[in-house]
DNA sequence: TTTAGTTTTTGATGAATGTCAAAAATGCCA
DNA sequence: TGGCATTTTTGACATTCATCAAAAACTAAA
């Protein structure tokens, strides 16, 4: 929770009162390996601060499952289509590794931003930086090649090649897990 | 201006003095076509509200212009990455058609979200549905194919095809002009 | 209208990537 | 330390899409 706490500094400052109130309505939840944090049809009420561990967002298409995004330490992770708009999600969100999470809903969410308009503007701040990351990676999904886009994970973000199997990096990446085979072998 | 007031009941209700403090916080700007909003390299200091007119948002890749995103009636637009970073824009942003819009600088809204938490409030929606779009554009591109995206485009935003040369679309779609000109001939 | 510029379409070809099937490598645990 | 399941690689072939070049269609101004 600490760490929760120290990361969101990167956001904006808050006020002792403020901190000690998100302290207070966020809970601890150990999930381990291969579960799920939510399945496809539910409706995603949480918000979730992910301390130590790994997953992955994905969803089923023609029979294949598409993982479209992974979270690690330190990042806000939630079905966000769902959670925002509170119809069921289309995606599945699992563990890739034991993880520990904090948990915050969104009518509690919704609570602290009428009573603190200072933790409103940090998830103001936050949504800005979480949107140009997607902008970078809708670039690259776009007008990128599956070489390029290989050579950009390692670049940026090696983390993900060392901790999740090629099969989810492959879909992660838009090509096939042969593709991206092939393209690893040439380096 | 009376459009951009009536457009953010969208995204939440703002009091009397709310509403009155950015109506005299907005200014309004005329370009005609093909005028540019702003050019690579230059810093975005302004979100804009588009009341009337088109636009597409581009960046320069090996000699060939990449169009990314569009903006019509009623929509915010600004060169994202460098409005929230104030670094320097990798995009161009270029009338497609004479327009008028309502011109609000970074350091004035930053104001407003200080007097007025209901304006910082408004601004988080917005950013809510704007990220959803996204996602939903990312999805798009990294897992359909080129058919596939044109005919969400039908779908979703056929006024696009309405108003802006085939040419950009395609840039747009993330495909060539020569394949989405076959595509449509198969319809 | 005519003409010049621009946009769109068509054709031929090649490169990038997907798919299916099988082999090889790796990981795990009894 | 085997043996089984999973993950990754390799090969053959098919498909999608880009590229280059040229023709056709459209637009707007003289």
């Amino acid at each position: 929770m600490q760490q929760l706490l120290n990361h969101i500094k990167n956001y904006s400052l808050l006020s002792d009162e403020a901190q000690y109130a998100l302290y207070d309505c966020f809970e601890q939840v150990v999930l381990s390996k291969n579960e799920y944090l939510l399945t496809e049809g539910k409706i995603c009420r949480h918000l979730y601060f992910l301390e130590q561990g790994a997953l992955r967002g994905f969803y089923n298409l023609d029979g294949k499952e598409i993982t479209h995004w992974f979270g690690f330490e330190k990042d806000f992770v939630t079905s966000f289509h769902s959670f925002i708009t509170q119809e069921p999600a289309v995606e599945n969100i699992q563990l890739l590794e034991g993880s520990i999470l904090w948990s915050i809903s969104k009518d509690t969410l919704s609570a602290l931003f009428n009573r603190y308009h200072e933790i409103e503007r940090l998830v103001r701040i936050a949504y800005e930086k979480y949107y140009i990351r997607l902008e970078e990676r809708f670039v690259n999904a776009q007008f990128k090649n599956a070489t390029e886009r290989y050579q950009g994970l390692l670049q940026q973000t090696p983390h993900i090649i060392e901790r999740v199997p090629l099969g989810h990096i492959a879909s992660y990446l838009g090509i096939s897990q042969e593709t991206l085979s092939r393209i690893r072998s040439r380096f």
